[in-house]
DNA sequence: AATCCAACGTA
DNA sequence: CGTACGTTGGATTA
């Protein structure tokens, strides 16, 4: 509200202003990760949220034009014909900028034909008629004619978007010499070379105004043309048409039919789900706060749509009477703490039970729990762990909404059923609030989450196509199931070994250290790449690297690099210190996550990535290093537990590979793994027109760089830089490798062109990935885009792969009765801890599983080693 | 104290 | 200008 009490109507031209924005911050420093560039939405929505905050609006609302046709270039074809085309760069941010807004709860108007300044001039027209304080913004000076008592213009000065000028009648008499509704006189006859209508020659503002006041009005003045005297009289009598033109086509609309009047435009609550979501793609920090302020609401906690039935307590007994004659889909929660079953909730649509753990309750439904019943529980592995530490394991699992939402949506953070219940019922998850000795408002409670598990399930189920839901139960499912395990079993790992060697390179580290500093003569911080480049650039005069964010890079193959061209000692010792403190920190990570039995207890993320694949948290165990003959210690001291035998370990060689082979179908491909051959002497063999035996390392290592690189769409740059050899070279081993074998490019091709139009790509085994950027005019998007989706049905076909191995020798080591048990995965390799005298069976188990998951038209060839720990086991 | 960034480990 | 991950310490920001 304004000082007068009226209400506030705020109209903004998102267009022009967000254009505006997008000249005056740098591109640079407003790109997201992948290449989105944000600088446009970025600055208008910090000019937007300033004025939320100074003005406080009570109605709000951003127009945008709809295209650059309107009817303006109907009746004047060359009107705005001069402008150029929009950058690319900026065309994609006016759509986000858009969901932006929309998620902020403001309305976001346009109409076909119609330009934004028009929708602009009618609302403030309405709202200026229906008692509004009404002000526009707007980066088109045309919008000065609207400026009246009730109606103030905000412009936006040279400085840039965010500093507004502010147009009220008595500003623009001032400036302009004529009050606002004469402005569009003024511009008829001056003409505006931006919108490409040329106005009275040598006639700028001061004349026009002279005339104005001298005659009062543009018709009076037309009619009297001819008692101007001079040149600027002659050309005004010529250009007559040309000022009836512009003053035809300068006057804004204030009567264009519209789906909205004033009053629908009150300020509405923003959804902060919505928004958070959004910035975060956007990757805007700052402006999140920035916009809660202004908007001035705490997120209003929305009353649920639908309450939850209220619980019933449930006896043991009953409650075990109750699920056992139900014959339909039961959803289940159980709360766990400390890993141990807490308390427990059943749920149907209509009906909701609950009891605490205890030794009867688990006693009476053992027997349901265990039994292939049907159950919904989200995110299930961890209470099936829960359940497996109480001795009770779960059967019958038939969906868990969690997995089901990533299979979906791979790229989203839904993370727990509350972000679900958001997403597909466009509910809050009612929780208690932690902030509060005694919540205002109660949390859901067990049986209610399973409640609305169920409800998520339903909508989920209605977009769920077929293939997608097979890699739920067929793949998804099942491998939950052996991951629960895996977990709760954990890997032995040496503490001494470990100690031992972090004390090395504790020593080596310091060492290394001290000589450094003797090199450059002063004591710095060698983990601190801002010393670091003070150092190397500054003090040492090294030239300059590949830029960063925040100044000059000091990776290692920078270093490798400056080492070649300017040699110096002190390069290669913080390359040294580089590894061994880079050593010590892994030992570091994982002697913290060495538990009370001794071992570690990784978690497996199953909905963690994009493709399918599994990833390893606290700590990953999926980048224990190996590269070096010294990182492997790390690896020996992963050891066999007591009362086991030995570690086994098992890999799948080249499956990436071998699937591109497979799906391309290539003859040349399919021969080569089918010969026995080495892989990257066969192809080598081909590619350089020699025996597979007078392939030498040089040809191997090129040929095997190449094949790598397909699978991640390499360009010629890319490869030529890996193999630091010419790109012309790079170039020229690209062909030869296509001429030999070209399906593989076609299939890559018609892969990438088949998922722009389906919008997904697809695993052999049904599994999918949106691709929404393939056909993003944004180059740095599409193609980055094109690059991963070529990538996602080989490397998600080579997770279904290992993800079906996994369950089937999991399920075999139970149902044969064996100790042995299934330990660590590692995308294509699985580690084994095997009983004592099951060697023989284990292996056979593993060989035979792992290479029969697929049937394939080239065999999956399975390696297979045996030690007492994991660095012996791996040859 | 929380968050970002460069760097680096794996498949 | 090579896909997919997670963790770290230092720097930066709140």
């Amino acid at each position: 509200m304004t000082d007068s009490g009226k209400p506030t109507l705020l109209v903004v031209d998102g267009h022009s202003l967000a254009y505006r924005a997008f000249f005056a911050l740098p591109v640079d420093n407003f790109s997201t990760k992948d290449g989105q560039h944000t600088n446009g939405i970025y600055g208008f929505l910090s000019m937007f949220v300033n004025l939320l905050k100074a003005e406080k609006p009570t109605h709000v609302a951003v127009a945008f034009d709809t295209s650059r046709q309107s009817f303006r270039t109907r009746v004047y074809e060359e009107y705005k014909a001069n402008r150029s085309e929009s950058p690319a760069e900026f065309k994609g941010q006016i759509p986000l900028l858009q969901e932006c807004l929309d998620a902020m709860g403001v309305p976001v108007l346009t109409k076909e034909d119609f330009e934004a300044d028009d929708i602009l001039a009618t609302l403030a027209t309405q709202g200026a008629d229906r008692g509004f304080q009404v002000l526009v913004c707007s980066g088109d000076r045309d919008t000065i004619q609207l400026v009246t008592d009730d109606v103030t213009l905000l412009y936006p000065s040279v400085q840039g978007v965010s500093q507004l000028k502010r147009y009220t009648p008595e500003a623009v008499v001032e400036k302009y010499g004529l009050p606002p509704h004469n402005y569009p006189d003024i511009a008829a006859l001056v003409g505006e070379t931006s919108d490409n209508l040329p106005g009275v020659p040598k006639v700028g503002e001061k004349t026009a105004v002279k005339w104005l006041t001298q005659y009062g009005t543009l018709d009076e003045l037309l009619e009297r043309a001819d008692e101007i005297k001079g040149v600027v009289g002659g050309n005004l009598r010529e250009h007559l048409d040309d000022v009836r033109r512009n003053r035809q086509l300068n006057a804004l609309l204030r009567d264009v039919e519209f789906e909205y009047e004033p009053e629908d435009l009150a300020v509405r609550p923003l959804d902060t789900q919505a928004v958070r979501d959004i910035f975060a793609r956007l990757e805007f920090r700052t402006l999140l706060p920035r916009v809660f302020e202004a908007v001035g609401v705490e997120p209003e906690p929305v009353e649920p749509d639908v309450v939850a039935p209220t619980p019933v307590q449930a006896a043991p007994a009953d409650l075990a009477a109750w699920v056992a004659q139900r014959s339909e889909e039961t959803a289940l929660t159980l709360t766990v703490v400390d890993g141990r079953p807490g308390r427990l909730g059943v749920a149907t649509l209509t009906d909701v039970r609950e009891a605490d753990w205890s030794d009867d309750l688990a006693a009476a439904l053992r027997d349901w729990l265990e039994g292939d019943a049907p159950k919904l529980v989200t995110d299930a592995k961890v209470q099936v762990k829960a359940l497996r530490r109480a001795g009770i394991r779960l059967g019958g699992l038939v969906f868990d909404p969690l997995l089901a939402g990533w299979l979906l949506r791979p790229s989203l953070p839904d993370k727990s059923l509350a972000d679900l219940v958001d997403r597909y019922l466009d509910e809050k998850l009612p929780v208690a609030d932690p902030t509060q000795l005694v919540p205002e408002t109660e949390g859901a409670t067990p049986g209610q989450l399973a409640w609305f598990s169920l409800r998520v399930a339903e909508a989920q189920r209605g977009e769920l196509p077929e293939s997608v839901a097979s890699v739920l139960t067929d793949i998804e499912l099942p491998t939950l199931d052996a991951l629960a395990d895996m977990e709760l079993a954990g890997v032995a790992v040496s503490k001494e070994k470990l100690g031992g060697f972090s004390a090395e390179l504790g020593a080596r580290a310091d060492a290394i250290a001290q000589e450094a500093y003797a090199i450059i003569g002063k004591e710095v911080n060698l983990g601190s790449p801002k010393q670091l480049q003070e150092v190397l650039f500054e003090q040492l005069e090294l030239p300059k690297t590949r830029k960063t964010k925040t100044g000059y890079s000091t990776d290692a193959a920078v270093l490798a690099d400056l080492q070649e061209s300017n040699p110096h000692p002190f390069l290669g010792l913080l390359l040294q210190h580089r590894e061994a403190t880079k050593l010590r920190q892994i030992i570091e990570s994982l002697t913290v996550g060495i538990a009370g039995d001794g071992r570690i207890h990784t978690t497996y993320v199953q909905t963690g990535s994009q493709t399918g694949r599994l990833s390893s948290t606290d700590p990953n165990l999926q980048n224990i290093p190996i590269r070096n003959e010294e990182s492997r210690r790390i690896r020996a001291a992963f050891e066999v537990g007591a009362g086991y035998e030995t570690l086994l370990t098992a890999d799948y060689s080249q499956i990436e590979m071998r699937i591109m082979a497979h799906l391309s179908g290539d003859p040349g491909l399919i021969e080569a793994f089918n010969s026995g051959e080495d892989l990257h002497r066969f192809v080598g063999a081909r590619v350089f027109g020699v025996e597979p035996a007078d392939v030498t390392p040089a040809m191997r290592t090129k040929v095997k760089a190449m094949s790598y690189g397909l699978v991640y769409g390499l360009s010629a740059f890319g490869l030529s830089k890996q193999l630091r050899i010419e790109q012309s070279e790079a170039k020229q081993l690209m062909l030869e490798y296509f001429a030999r074998f070209g399906a593989v490019r076609d299939y890559l091709r018609s892969s990438v062109e088949q998922a722009r139009i389906d919008g997904y790509t697809e695993t052999i085994f049904g599994r999918r990935r949106p691709f929404p950027d393939l056909t993003s005019p944004n180059r740095v998007l599409r193609e980055n885009a094109e690059r991963a989706a070529l990538n996602a049905p080989i490397q998600g076909s080579a997770a279904d792969i290992m993800k079906i191995a996994l369950f089937e020798i999991h399920g075999d080591l139970a149902s044969r009765g064996l100790s042995s048990r299934v330990l660590l995965q590692i995308h294509d390799e699985l580690v084994v801890e095997v009983a004592t005298g099951e060697w023989d069976e284990v292996a056979e188990i593993v060989r035979v599983r792992m290479g029969d998951a697929a049937d394939l038209s080239v065999p999956l060839d399975v390696q297979i080693g045996r030690g007492g720990d994991w660095d012996e086991a791996a040859h």
